[in-house]
RNA sequence: GCCGGGAUGAUGGAAUCGGCAGACAUGAAUGCCUCAAAAGCAUUUGCCCGAAAGGGCGUGCGGGUUCGAGUCCCGCUCCCGGCACCA
């Protein structure tokens, strides 16, 4: 299908081809560029142009979810949404607004790196190579954005404002009494005044320097930790737990992922967890996504709770203290900090076998299971979930409440990472504890009763408390509330939230990245770089891998490119004490950093003074009432970002706010979730992709040639073999008839097939448009200023209040179908009206830009349709003359009648009951119903 | 397991507020044009009975509410997505 649709012979010389096509596109395209046809003006800066149409014009800030440029170009699934958006805005514009619309490229990432492994060719050069192909193809397609606003993630001048955000990042803390971060300097003057007291109690002024950073570093929202992480020896870097699969293995390259303690870069996103949740009540997104978003952060309220132990007390949280009375033992992570205190020299009396393991002491049995549940992978664990397994550690707690003596287990199925990584059990109530309390044969104490006949194990249900002491009788909320009160008031415990959200894994040993603005002085502790030092700028490397290792090698450790480059990592610096020694940090930063702060670049992309100007960000991002959030007005996408790109990027966008730096309190205002072009791909009897286009179908089966294969519905893919271009269709229909097919083919957010064949039905409708106003064998115009007859006039006005419609709701699939239905109507007359060709054309504008440009021109205008006005329908036309009305009887469609739309109900009911006379026998209706404009509905 | 979304002709889809199910398009069939084919154009096209007029059935399945249900309610089935020992 790259050759055009049609042979040569015989065609009409002006018809509507895809030459034809192709030539009037890149004449348009050319001309575009020219003059700027895009250009949004800001209010203030380089970028600002008072002559402009749309100068401070009411605005529309459009974004797509910016592509990756991987080598192999785009499909025809990708443009899907750039093309919905470019629709939308084109008819905004056309509408009087000032519409900003621009395309980025989140460049930085593992495949241009690992190209570079393979080729030596430095990442910088395959990523403009790709990001070049991708701006050819994607002009070919005839967006309208705004090119002076296109940036990449990858470009130094945009990386210098991703480090410097996290260097504002870096520098703040979280305030939890104001709900906000503030600059690390403000906890600073509070230390030293006093106003707030150090961790161990000494004065500010009696602690040494290292003490001081120390401790300030604990605060900040940028931080180091030595914490568990996800290693993956077969990546050589670290992942955050959601580039991680169910399965427990690397998003990207499924290789196996290690629990490893590690020096790394964390965000403090959980500070944020509260805020992000309450703020999603201020978008409009999809409910379900939304959804993802609150299930991911897990907000669950309750109460820590301290159980004293002869090595300390365990605090708990529990999201149900109301079951105090019922807990009868306890739970730990087995990498609990407390674990090792508690282990006693040997067993306690009385220790039942089955608890120990066999083994001969509390210390050999701890040792033994911490091997045991390290040595699991997390497929593992998922898979033997249900059965419990876990070891007495030979310690015991006390119920604050009660004084109960509780045996202390340690146990996989509690985690380290959540709540305080210890659980009050209560297997009456919770059936995990249940399942636990089974295999030790632990009792149980039911402290809710559970309602007549249940015969469950657990009973997490609604009841009144039992066996529960001062609680007895109260069901669960006010149980909480009681036990709460008596655990405050008693300093055993507080009423609690904690989030399922753990703080954001922010490094990576990579070298494709945005290196961290940070270097290290002699004590190891972070400093950072100054501003002025900005950009950071990648160095060279002999090797940019990563050292990788055997993918099941748990103990290996990681070893970045960048640390390969001595002479870059060993600095001399003047940080304002004199020229120093330093050794930079060698992890860069994930790829998800420059895409959590590009809607702001768009908005003033030039300017060197600062990541964007104020009044540029209040007048696109700003909020608009007291209530609004802000952000941009429309941000299309696919789901796969619900979670971790969109909750990453207003994490960003709230600290930004935090401290001044943005008016809006929320980066994307409205998000919709496009649907995804799939594709059919073919295996033959092997088990081999055999090319797409080479299958044929016949009665419900699939050949190709006389050999049968078998049909798969999927991705589109090089490896599957069924991938179709937009350069394809652009050759063979042009991009107007692509455009249109894409739009046409169903509503923005379902997804659906491909279907190259059913493409030439976007392209005859062109074709009769064209034909609609130039005849075909002389080239010349057949519209006529004579006006339209009244049908096509009233069928006319119908259709662009439908449009108008279907435009604002991005209903584009249906208001295709009503250009084509106006179309259709003029294919019969003798010379078409310009009153009808004129709106028709600009109403096809935003769908097929070219042709409509081209056709405009030819009508006699001499500036581009890009700012002329959308057409209004009059309302006059939209009321019909007569009405004509189904007429039901008994539920059944007998009949219809045509009234005057001026006709009274009780007229209306006069001509229905005659129209079905026959049906009514001489009998007497029951009930005439009469919905006006709609149906008449008889009841015998 | 829990949560969310979905199921309409051969196909993609339309029906926006409970009011004529199948707009628009593909495919298929027939015709026009052509020496022929392609392209283009025109007509038909949910299923069943019928020569036709006409009638019956029909929106995953089973019930319900209603004069009237693709749309609302109850109970299922299947498909897609998210989370998954989160205390």
């Amino acid at each position: 299908m790259t050759e055009t649709a049609e042979t040569t012979a015989d065609i009409p010389p002006f018809r509507y081809t895809a030459t034809l096509a192709g030539e009037i596109e890149a004449r348009w395209q050319q001309r575009w560029d020219e003059r700027g046809t895009f250009h949004a003006p800001n209010p203030a800066g380089p970028l600002a142009d008072p002559a402009h149409p749309r100068f401070n014009a009411e605005k529309l800030y459009l974004m797509d979810m910016f592509p990756y440029p991987s080598g192999a170009g785009l499909h025809v699934g990708h443009p899907l949404g750039f093309i919905g958006t470019d629709c939308f805005g084109r008819y905004q514009r056309m509408a009087g607004r000032n519409v900003l619309h621009t395309m980025g490229f989140d460049s930085f990432g593992l495949p241009a790196e690992q190209y570079a492994v393979q080729t030596g060719q430095h990442p910088r050069t395959t990523t403009e190579q790709n990001i070049e192909r991708y701006r050819q193809q994607l002009r070919m397609l005839g967006l309208g954005h705004d090119q002076r606003r296109s940036v990449a993630t990858t470009d130094v001048e945009f990386y210098r404002w991703t480090q410097w955000i996290f260097l504002q990042i870096f520098n703040s803390w979280y305030d939890t009494d104001a709900g906000r971060a503030r600059p690390i300097a403000e906890l600073i003057a509070e230390f030293a005044s006093g106003q707030r007291g150090t961790p161990d109690g000494r004065a500010w002024a009696e602690l040494s320097e290292v003490e001081r950073r120390g401790i300030v570093d604990d605060y900040r929202l940028a931080y180091i930790s030595e914490a568990p992480v996800n290693w993956c020896p077969g990546l050589g870097t670290v992942l955050a737990n959601e580039e991680i699969t169910a399965d427990g293995r690397s998003e990207r390259g499924n290789f196996p992922v290690f629990k490893r303690n590690l020096r790394q870069w964390m965000m403090r996103i959980t500070a944020y967890g509260d805020r992000l949740l309450a703020d999603l009540d201020l978008l409009d997104w999809p409910e379900p996504i939304k959804l993802m978003q609150r299930n991911w952060i897990g907000r669950s309220s309750g109460a820590h709770i301290s159980f004293p132990t002869e090595a300390g007390a365990i605090r708990v949280f529990t999201t149900r203290p109301d079951t105090l009375f019922g807990a009868t033992y306890m739970v730990l992570a087995p990498e609990h900090e407390l674990v090792d205190a508690m282990i006693p020299a040997a067993w306690p009396e009385g220790t039942r076998p089955a608890w120990t393991g066999g083994h001969a002491t509390p210390r050999e049995a701890v040792e033994a299971y911490r091997k045991f549940a390290a040595g699991k992978t997390d497929v593992e664990r998922q898979a033997e979930a249900k059965e419990k397994t876990g070891v007495f550690v030979g310690a015991f707690a006390t119920n604050p409440v009660n004084g109960a003596r509780l045996p202390v287990f340690i146990a996989d199925y509690v985690l380290a990472g959540y709540g305080t990584g210890a659980i009050m059990a209560v297997p009456g109530q919770d059936e995990r504890d249940w399942a636990f309390a089974e295999v030790f044969d632990l009792p149980v104490i039911r402290t809710v009763q559970p309602p007549e006949g249940f015969d469950g194990k657990a009973y997490t249900g609604e009841g009144p408390a039992v066996n529960s002491g001062f609680l007895d009788g109260l069901d669960i909320a006010e149980a909480k509330a009681r036990i709460i009160e008596w655990l405050e008031s008693n300093g055993h415990g507080t009423g609690a939230v904690t989030y399922r959200l753990r703080d954001w894994l922010f490094s990576r040993q990579r070298y494709w990245g945005e290196p961290f603005p940070i270097v290290y002085d002699s004590t190891g502790l972070p400093i950072a770089l100054p501003e002025e030092m900005l950009p950071l700028e990648l160095p060279e490397v002999a090797d940019f891998s990563p050292k990788t290792f055997d993918p099941e090698d748990a103990d290996s450790s990681p070893e970045t490119p960048l640390s390969r480059n001595r002479e870059w990592v060993e600095v001399e610096l003047d940080l304002g004490d004199g020229p120093k020694r330093y050794t930079r940090e060698t992890n860069t930063m994930p790829q998800w950093a420059g895409s959590c702060w590009y809607e702001l670049r768009y908005l003033d992309p030039t300017n060197a003074q600062t990541f964007a100007d104020r009044a540029n960000e209040e007048y696109w991002l700003g909020p608009r009432t007291p209530t609004d959030a802000g952000g941009a007005d429309l941000y299309v996408g696919g789901v796969e970002h619900a979670v971790l790109h969109l909750l990453y990027a207003r994490f960003w966008h709230k600290v930004l706010y935090d401290l001044g730096h943005v008016s809006s309190k929320e980066p994307f205002r409205r998000l919709f979730n496009q649907g995804y072009i799939q594709a059919y791909a073919y295996t033959d009897p092997r088990g081999a992709y055999v090319p797409a286009e080479e299958v044929v179908e016949r009665d419900g089966r699939f050949f190709r040639g006389e050999t049968e294969v078998n049909r798969e519905y999927g991705k589109m893919g090089k490896s599957l073999r069924n991938v179709v271009t937009p350069d394809e269709m652009c050759a063979a229909y042009g991009a107007d008839t692509f455009r249109v097919y894409e739009m046409s083919m169903g509503p923005l957010e379902v997804s659906r097939p491909w279907e190259t064949r059913a493409v030439v039905g976007s392209y005859r409708f062109l074709q009769r448009v064209w034909r609609a106003m130039i005849d075909e064998h002389t080239g010349e115009l057949r519209v006529v200023d004579a006006p339209a007859d009244e049908k096509t006039r009233r069928l006319l006005h119908r259709v662009i209040d439908g449009v108008r419609g279907d435009m604002d709701a991005l209903r584009f699939n249906t208001a295709i179908a009503k250009l084509i239905e106006l179309t259709n109507g003029l294919t019969q007359l003798s010379a078409t009206p310009r009153e009808v060709a004129e709106p028709l054309v600009l109403m096809l504008a935003p769908f097929a830009p070219h042709v409509a440009e081209e056709l405009w021109q030819r009508l006699g205008h001499a500036d581009s349709l890009a700012y002329a006005d959308f057409p209004v329908a009059d309302p006059a036309l939209l009321r019909a003359e007569s009405v004509t009305y189904p007429v039901q009887v008994n539920g059944k469609v007998r009949g219809r009648v045509e009234v005057p739309a001026d006709a009274t109900e009780a007229q209306v009911r006069e001509a229905a009951l005659a129209a079905v006379a026959d049906q009514l026998a001489g009998r007497d209706p029951r009930k005439v119903i009469v919905i006006p404009a709609r149906m008449v509905s008889v009841v015998l």
